[in-house]
DNA sequence: AAATATTTTAACGTATACATAGATGTATTT
DNA sequence: AAATACATCTATGTATACGTTAAAATATTT
């Protein structure tokens, strides 16, 4: 049976906008006015404009006064907050699961992310790797259980998405991100919630360190 | 000189409604349509749905379709996820400000901060002690720099505010609040990364301890 | 020609209008 | 009297209208 909950047209400017700026359709930096945006969505200004709000609240646009709105570029420091944040996050909620030892079957989504990602990897194809190692932090936090963590995680992502994206076609492939979340996989299943942590906390320090590079080693100072 | 810088009704809205949300003005769980709140504030109800948006999006109110927003209560279990977020996150922060040994001059407000919880304690002035306990917190955070992260605790101060302010009220003066900020502060004027981050974890553990079995003691699913 | 002043344009903020759909209240039936 | 069906009411979602004001374009002056 399909879920027919009649979309509003906020939701459905909310979700094309999104999924534009993370597809890097709009470019960063791009400003447009909301008669446009409208005209473009196929609607009047005002569900346009409630879209815009939201999306400004989860800091992927800002409502410029009598310009419109702009996609916002993320710089290398943009990048050094986002990481920070997630390296004091994810370690502290993956170690607090591996405590309560979860079985087999909630882990079973994370095992399937990591196979996947494995897969991916194995045919070079980036944008499912992302997918998936997406799917294997957003799981980890579902299961976790602390709704405004992994609410505000997910904003972070989104923000990062497209930095993400770039950075990963300019460097090797992720074959030892691959393997840590493994690691971590496997920490999980035996309850070592200090274990959990520190892989993780590895984890993210060296991908935060490796993307900072990146992206200062290329001078890409916005994307 | 007066910076009139023409506030906008959104604006104005938003403010009002956050205030009275903070000072319980507006009861948890009240719902109310937006024609009402939009003739309370004078205003059309343009600006008061956008304000709206704004404070779901910052976790304050839900919108109930067709019914108008009702003010979010707080459970013993939302200030689990709350404060657990805020364990993980300030130790790493004021941890990572003291390794920057900061001036002085730039620790001064927390200083100010401290003596002014300690003068509330005196004078048994809870209001003005959990103001100056939010500006040691927000100043902090501030002082680190990461806007990201200080906004989102900021958010999680607004969320908690209410079942804060009652709490406090149920026990004994914050003494020891008070005390382990001024060790916190001296660790940090020491540039003592370690110990700021240990410090700081221990308070937000006891804190986090305290107000959650008072909630729980005094039977107070939500505020 | 460059700089300034003026006019024109247009985007936003806000109010208002209206159709829809859910909620409330009433009447009817059993 | 309780339950159900019907009618009314009302809040929302969305479109549209309008005044204000900033930006852009044009004209004017130096």
């Amino acid at each position: 049976m399909k879920s027919v909950k009649s979309i509003s047209r906020t939701d459905e400017a909310y979700a094309r906008l999104k999924d534009d700026i993370r597809a890097n359709c709009l470019a960063p930096g791009h400003l447009e006015p909301e008669p446009e945006l409208a005209a473009r969505l196929g609607m009047s200004r005002t569900p346009v404009h409630e879209a815009l709000i939201r999306l400004e609240a989860e800091g992927l646009v800002e409502i410029v006064p009598r310009r419109g709105a702009r996609v916002l570029p993320i710089s290398a420091d943009d990048m050094r907050e986002i990481y920070e944040i997630l390296t004091a996050l994810e370690p502290e909620a993956a170690a607090c699961l591996a405590a309560r030892q979860p079985s087999e079957k909630e882990i079973d989504p994370l095992d399937q992310a990591t196979q996947d990602m494995t897969d991916a990897l194995d045919k070079g194809d980036l944008d499912r790797w992302v997918e998936a190692d997406d799917r294997f932090h957003q799981t980890l936090l579902r299961l976790h259980g602390n709704k405004r963590l992994a609410a505000f995680v997910g904003a972070l992502f989104d923000q990062s998405h497209r930095a993400r994206m770039v950075t990963l076609r300019l460097r090797e492939p992720p074959i030892i991100s691959t393997a840590e979340h493994r690691i971590i996989l496997e920490f999980l299943r035996r309850g070592d919630a200090e274990g959990t942590r520190e892989a993780f906390r590895k984890h993210r320090q060296r991908t935060s360190v490796e993307l900072i590079s990146i992206l200062e080693d290329y001078r890409l100072p916005h994307l």
